[in-house]
DNA sequence: TTGAAAGCGCTAACAA
DNA sequence: TTGTTAGCGCTTTCAA
């Protein structure tokens, strides 16, 4: 056989084996312009035979087209993420647009890092996370003159197009079917990051509803790192030794949620009669615990399909063909574990 | 202000506004070359100024120097594969290398679709899962030039290098535990997924060694789709009904062993008195539970720092400045559903 | 320390 | 239907 080349096979080599002009080696290879059967076929075996694979690099200099789309996301350490980047995938299989992930482990400097990385690929398009961002992102996003999909939350200012849910709302709308359940004694447990804006417009949304009814939070901790479930549970535990007459615990994502459950039920204590509780995220992993978990869908896998349909609509058929923003609703689903009492 | 460009900004730009020549820009923006301190203050500004993103498509041509590492993984849709990336992410930080992702689905055709639009970014290397790859993906690997590394497994022939576990030498470790145990009649729940490699030489290091020690397996079943919780419950059901004297459940993953973990619980068996049980992967979640579950850590973020280690010694240091093949120890955790009895 | 020229491998635009 | 020419925006190389 071939023995393997050191140099990268170009278009040249292809042409010179195939006996046909590199350009209409390059027309065959990209299917694009008439080139006669005959060509088509004689071209497409030399590629097969010498194994030529397209530098793109090249082929994106000279046509100014970049079929990358960079994905700026803060962590891929919870399911949450990688569904979203699913959903991303998914979407832009065959449209032949690839994507490139940055992580910025919720930290904006990393974020300005992550992003001027990107950029410099000229990429098709971006899909970030969150719509607060560092003036110098902010000013990179714009400059760049690509659509820019801000994803995850609806709540605030877009710098172009957003798809995502009002998380202050899901905050409320929790809030109210705990206080139409009739709890009145309400611990919160949640995440120590400052900079996770989405738990915090939650929590908004959550305790200013409550204050609208005249309840005030009774007991609040925050977690980090370690095993969500685990945590759960430790906090569950602290907190009804802290505060014995809570009756309502509102988790700000389903894993220390179904922590707190495991817990309860293994303390025998009657759930959701003397204690009810609630998480967020609507994980499918909820299907599986000995009682369903009150909880909210943020639509991951949707937002990410969302976000992605507008990058592959914007780089088929132009900036006009989508919808700027997309509110989904978080879907509640009550579970067993939020009744009225 | 400025007006926003239409056009990106290009290093003449950049040049003309600080009355330095392209080169030296050039120069300044690479840290590369010796300039003035006056002159890269300059330039520095004036890139700052105008909001001067580099064009890498255009750099990368020009050099033959392109910063990115392909990752080829089969799926996002469980905490396997975004843990192993989250290794790689990490790794490659501060490292100017960044990974773009490819989802293959377990399928070879889309392996192949995927490993060949990556290549043709002519990234400086490419980390894939597995070592069971189709003819013409092994080939593009080979011909490619650059450092290849096969992650997960060990068990086979490597293209280039490798780093992961014995799945077959897991299987077996965990036969061993549980003939030691004293468990005779033994089931087995996995998925339906014949393409999933690893998971069929743990089941077959488990069988085999199973068959040495005289003992056959019991009952099996195998789900696909849906909540792995759910699944693994409603799988121990079904088969506790088919097969009421099993006295031992290995599950191929955790998430379907702690399904059934929770139902035995639930049903008031006796674990691991009765039935004992063991997981798979060593997941975080399992610190949560009411019992530990017995399992084997698959190394994987450590697997992603490994390899994107490889890659970036290859890219810093040269193709011999590290070590091809890298065995990593699965750590068995017996819990206290694997106990002797 | 700085600058000028050449060209990376491909494709747009035009010509035949 | 096919081929020719001229760059795309940068970096390499070499000269000043």
């Amino acid at each position: 056989m071939n023995p393997p080349p050191r140099r990268p096979l170009t278009l040249r080599d292809v042409s010179e084996a195939s006996g046909v002009s590199e350009m209409t080696v390059s027309r065959v290879l990209r299917n694009k312009g008439d080139v006669s059967a005959a060509t088509r076929t004689k071209v497409q075996e030399a590629a097969k035979r010498l194994g030529y694979v397209p530098n793109k690099i090249a082929g994106s200099l000279a046509s100014s087209r970049v079929n990358l789309v960079g994905v700026v996301i803060p962590s891929l350490s919870n399911m949450v993420f990688p569904e979203v980047l699913s959903g991303i995938s998914e979407r832009l299989d065959d449209t032949g647009l690839q994507p490139v992930v940055g992580v910025t482990d919720y930290l904006p400097e990393k974020e300005e890092k992550v992003l001027f990385e990107m950029l410099s690929w000229r990429p098709s398009g971006v899909i970030i996370a969150g719509l607060e961002h560092s003036e110098a992102s902010e000013a990179m996003l714009r400059q760049a003159g690509i659509p820019v999909i801000e994803i995850m939350d609806v709540d605030g200012v877009q710098i172009d197009s957003c798809v995502g849910i009002s998380h202050r709302r899901a905050g409320r709308m929790m809030a109210e079917q705990i206080i139409e359940a009739g709890y009145k004694r309400i611990g919160f447990m949640g995440t120590k990051m400052p900079r996770d804006h989405r738990a915090r417009k939650r929590f908004e949304g959550f305790t200013r509803t409550l204050a609208k009814a005249g309840i005030e939070i009774a007991d609040q901790d925050f977690y980090s790192g370690g095993s969500a479930l685990a945590k759960g549970r430790e906090m569950t535990q602290s907190m009804l030794e802290r505060t014995p007459d809570v009756d309502f615990l509102y988790f700000s994502n389903d894993m220390i949620g179904a922590g707190g459950l495991l817990y309860l039920l293994e303390k025998g204590i009657d759930v959701p009669g003397q204690i009810g509780l609630a998480g967020f995220n609507g994980v499918e992993l909820l299907d599986g615990l000995p009682m369903q978990l009150a909880t909210m869908d943020a639509c991951r896998k949707e937002i990410g399909l969302a976000a992605a349909d507008m990058i592959a609509k914007h780089y088929a058929e132009g900036a006009d063909s989508y919808e700027r923003r997309i509110e989904l609703e978080p879907k509640l689903a009550l579970g067993q574990t939020l009744l009225r009492r």
